[in-house]
DNA sequence: CACTTGACCTGTCCGC
DNA sequence: TGCGGACAGGTCAAGT
């Protein structure tokens, strides 16, 4: 489900309504998606203070106190909720955090690909960021055309989308905003990364980040059921151009926009001006 | 090594 | 209405 600006949407709540809280327990109702078994996980977790959240790639990161982090990762259905104590656990809520204000958060996911771990903070590095290969922030000061450009030349032979994807050149963007990027781009989805002329390269490179940008601004995109820690959906999907319009007209052009299957997703776009 | 494909899991939608 | 198959926002391991 959530790619960046999703994640980073709900870093933000959290980072707002969590924050200062302290997890007086936690239920597991399914321990198949944490890295210990559910007792430990609860007696590791009892009393930690929440200190602050951050977020690295499409991972959550709740840092707490006695040099613990959770690592949450939402997966394609994962989804946090901030809700009253009124509310019941359906058959999808894994994890059930208590916390110490009138809040508890509530981990469910569909699918079961998601996960919340628990790590030293001072191994994440070597135990999570290290072995993957996690390309740079799209938001920070190494993302620059240059690099964009070196990483593009470095995988010449890979399609754009799928190489988009990897997160081995940018991290964050996923099925959505691939799609989105390149068709702002107007480029073919399949055309080979290292055909990719100079001034393709810097429209790409513009359009990933001014549409992650305001995309956050937006909450994320809800196509389906991203939502936030509210429950509520994102702004984004009104302003998508390809993804989730099959057959619909090309706003750029009017061409009816295409589906196809690439790299084993389904990928959206414009026949009549992405080249 | 670079790149592609299938698996993980559950729910929904579409065609017959 | 039922049933089988394809597909869904992400990564990995295994295959070529």
């Amino acid at each position: 489900m959530p790619e960046l600006p999703e994640v980073e949407t709900i870093r933000r709540q959290l980072e707002k309504q969590i924050v200062g809280q302290r997890i007086n327990s936690v239920d597991v109702f399914f321990s198949g998606r944490i890295n210990f078994s559910a007792k430990k996980f609860r007696e590791h977790l009892r009393d930690k203070k929440i200190i602050s959240v951050s977020r690295r790639a499409k991972l959550l990161l709740i840092n707490l106190s006695d040099g613990f982090t959770l690592v949450i990762h939402l997966k394609m259905s994962g989804q946090l909720l901030l809700v009253g104590s009124d509310r019941l656990p359906d058959k999808h809520t894994h994890l059930v955090f208590n916390l110490s204000g009138d809040y508890r958060l509530f981990f469910t996911d569909v699918r079961k690909f998601g996960f919340v771990r628990i790590f030293k903070t001072s191994e994440l590095e070597q135990k999570v960021f290290h072995p993957a290969q996690f390309g740079v922030e799209p938001q920070s000061a190494d993302f620059t055309l240059n690099h964009l450009t070196d990483c593009l030349l470095r995988h010449s032979r890979s399609a754009i989308k799928p190489l988009l994807l990897s997160q081995k050149c940018v991290v964050g963007v996923g099925n959505i905003y691939s799609d989105e990027t390149l068709w702002r781009a107007r480029i073919r989805p399949s055309r080979l990364a290292g055909q990719l002329k100079p001034d393709e390269i810097k429209r790409l490179y513009s359009a990933i980040k001014q549409i992650l940008t305001k995309s956050i601004e937006l909450g994320g995109t809800s196509v389906d059921q991203y939502r936030d820690t509210t429950g509520a959906r994102g702004g984004y999907a009104r302003l998508l151009k390809v993804y989730g319009r099959t057959g619909l007209s090309c706003r750029r052009c009017q061409h009816p926009i295409k589906k196809i299957r690439l790299g084993g997703r389904g990928t959206h776009w414009c026949p009549g001006c992405q080249r």
